[in-house]
DNA sequence: GCCAAAGGAAACAAATCTGTTTCCTTATTC
DNA sequence: GAATAAGGAAACAGATTTGTTTCCTTTGGC
């Protein structure tokens, strides 16, 4: 079976490039060093570095989200249950041996220009996994499905950003035992 | 009154340009140019970037730890009421123009490297916060003032992040809306 | 087998990075 | 006022950055 196409080869190299040493100190060179490519193919795939953050941070909004929701599926079946087993997604997430936080977070960090569109995915993607937990929590029969999302949403960074800065990977159960009483209290 | 001292005059110089631009994006030729001081100057005061930047995080943990606890103490007066005005003074700070989120969160995204003595940094920064808030459960008579210390600290950190990321810095009163209830039962 | 496209290796360019050094000017202190 | 310390300006070094170009090899389609 062939091999991943050299674009997605690198766009992946990049994204556990970019993951671990962050986007300013990761050079070309690094990356085409890891991919086995040589810098030629980069540049006909790319037309610069910030072109390849770009693509990095939208393959792994679309793979990471989809991901995410799957895994939410196989460990619930109603809507009220998988607004809770975001919290064991979060964990497991966590507790992978390369787990450096939220690219999106972190990415922010380095590029904070208002009108730049790597901001500009950033925010799209809080925003699609604030609507994914938003349509859940209308299925689960919510009544202000905006806020209960607000809430589950912001507690899902706190715990993504708790597990990365303070090292501790049970930040998702102390999210969880947050979220049980505000979706039972939300939901009735 | 004589001004500041150089050294303290280029950390703070430091800290603002750390904050908008990132570690890896601010070079020393900036923060000289804005600080308006030689490079000699700078490399009298510190051996190199790193020491440069290792004193701006200390310098900043200290006085972003006292700032917050002066403003909590002047917005309430008793412990629990305290625990509340935490998510207020949050707010006054996402709603500051300059605001970049958090920089021991922004700096471990460009090192991540776990015996680094940046990461020691931002780890002792976060449990000093959430130290400080386990304080005031304790004096506002908590039974497990440690859970709720380590929740509310999970709030505080979902609030930020939320309102970096996501440009929303109604995010400090969700957190509140999370934590009203959450301290009301845990105090009770 | 032939031909075209793709890719590798490496040199190269130009900018930028951290850090050092030199030379000169300005303060401060006695 | 003279000696001394500190700082500014700028050249410099050496490494590293992104991005381009050249030359050669490989590979895939017909």
């Amino acid at each position: 079976m062939g091999r991943l196409p050299r674009r997605e080869h690198l766009i992946n190299t990049a994204i556990d490039l970019f993951c671990e040493h962050g986007y300013h100190a990761t050079g070309i060179d690094r990356i085409i060093d890891k991919a086995g490519v040589s810098k030629k193919t980069l540049y006909t795939h790319f037309r610069s570095k910030e072109e390849l953050i770009i693509a990095a941070l939208r393959q792994h909004d679309g793979l990471f989200r989809n991901n995410f929701m799957r895994k939410v599926d196989q460990l619930a079946k109603t809507p009220q249950k998988k607004l809770l087993a975001i919290f064991d997604v979060a964990e497991s997430w966590f507790s992978q041996k390369k787990f450096f936080g939220c690219m999106f977070i972190n990415v922010i960090g380095e590029y904070s220009e208002k009108d730049s569109p790597i901001r500009d995915i950033c925010m799209q993607f809080k925003r699609l996994m604030r609507n994914y937990i938003r349509d859940l929590c209308v299925q689960a029969g919510a009544e202000e499905p905006d806020i209960l999302a607000d809430r589950l949403a912001l507690l899902f960074e706190g715990a993504v950003v708790t597990a990365q800065v303070s090292q501790v990977q049970e930040a998702a159960k102390t999210a969880k035992g947050i979220a049980r009483p505000l979706i039972a209290r939300m939901l009735k």
